[in-house]
DNA sequence: CGCGGGCTTTACAAAACCTTTAAGATTGCT
DNA sequence: AGCAATCTTAAAGGTTTTGTAAAGCCCGCG
């Protein structure tokens, strides 16, 4: 899977942002000084670098112009000042993402997360661009879906939860897992939303049994694979 | 399930946050102060903590930094409102994840149970996902149950009751053990709801003598393993 | 700034489910 | 066979969960 290098004098931080990736699947490298990042992000070849902008023995936006004299790596910059200067600043220089300090983990690694999922974009689909069952054909680069090749209009939540359980044919998924997939850790709400879309889904999608309510526990998606 | 310290001095904030998570099936132990916290901490050996930075008695960093020589405990602090310093200093003396106060209790359980949740999922992958008998096959991720093919409805209650027997087929089960397996010993009521519910099982796989009653002591499943 | 679409919350009714109860049926024992 | 203990089953009552409509909120857009 993707390789991720870190670079923070903090190993404290190191620690914490390498404990919440690597459970992810992620091949984690760190450093926590200038040059040796530097060196890391030349020997790794990391697809993606978290970068603190306070560094001992070279600023981390030094580091950052220098790497890019020879690099695409896509950057996430950590900065402790709240200054825009410092993010406009981080930006010109070719950071491509910043988070500041204090910051969420889980914040951070979500962004991580839409960063590589949108780097993989265009190179190789990394979940199943097309899902194609029986009735239902859900295309994830077009956002499209079609019912018995009807095209059905969904909105991007409606999609998501729809895609999430295609993707899971045949498995019962909690509204806990689906609030997870589709809102993506960061939502605190109630947990009735997932009712609510659903049943717009249901309602465009002409719910003939494609969902079913596993009362107590969850839905299922249905539909047989092509 | 799970063991969660709180450490807060206001009683009013230990209750709310107690409230809210006992329901949800934790261990919850409290304690008021910085020395009574640290102690709580070393005995209870809690899998997540609850702290709060500001303590009579001892510093709530202080006390962190001193639990972490000897415990990797998962630690969410709180904090009051934008003390970005607190913050900082508080990930890197190591905490996991912080909430400022005021902080919504259905956030701070959202990021608890989140936080069990990861530190859960290397662990344990529960038990087996399919099990496959002569007539009876019953797949857990899905929740559905055939019966020489034909698929059966079960309630939740019904499935899970079907599950724990299949489990320990040739086992006899007492009503004790079902209940514990299945509606997980916070259960208080009569021991009859197992007679019920098997019943109810019974009438749906058409009882061929796939589940005998042992008189006087349980029941058990019967069918061979395929 | 107002509009409109989409998201979230809330509320209420309907449906599904769980528990209890109690009357019959069965079993095992003497 | 007769009796007591135990189990089965049906039905009623109460509770929980779900479906859905409606209203408010937020944000991007004109």
């Amino acid at each position: 899977m993707a390789k991720i290098l870190i670079i923070d004098d903090e190993p404290s931080i190191v620690n914490l942002v390498s404990a919440y990736l690597k459970p992810e699947g992620y091949e984690v490298y760190t450093a926590t000084d200038g040059p040796a990042g530097l060196k890391a992000a030349k020997t790794y070849k990391p697809d993606l670098l978290v970068l603190d902008i306070m560094l001992p023995g070279m600023d981390g936006l030094e580091l950052l112009s220098r790497l890019r004299r020879e690099s695409e790596v896509y950057v996430i910059l950590l900065t402790a000042r709240t200054e825009e200067t410092d993010k406009i600043v981080g930006l010109s220089v070719g950071a491509d993402d910043y988070v500041t300090k204090p910051f969420s983990p889980r914040e951070l690694v979500a962004r991580i997360k839409a960063a590589l999922r949108r780097l993989n974009a265009g190179s190789s689909p990394g979940g199943a661009e097309i899902l194609s069952f029986k009735r239902v054909r859900l295309d994830a680069g077009a956002r499209m879906v079609t019912v018995d090749d009807h095209p059905i209009d969904l909105t991007a939540i409606e999609f998501d939860l729809l895609k999430a359980l295609a993707e899971n044919r045949g498995r019962v998924l909690t509204r806990e897992q689906l609030l997870d997939k589709v809102w993506g850790g960061t939502y605190f709400g109630e947990m009735r939303v997932v009712d609510v879309h659903l049943g717009h889904v249901r309602q465009k999608l002409g719910h003939e049994s494609l969902i079913t309510t596993v009362r107590g526990v969850g839905y299922r998606f249905e539909d047989e694979p092509l």
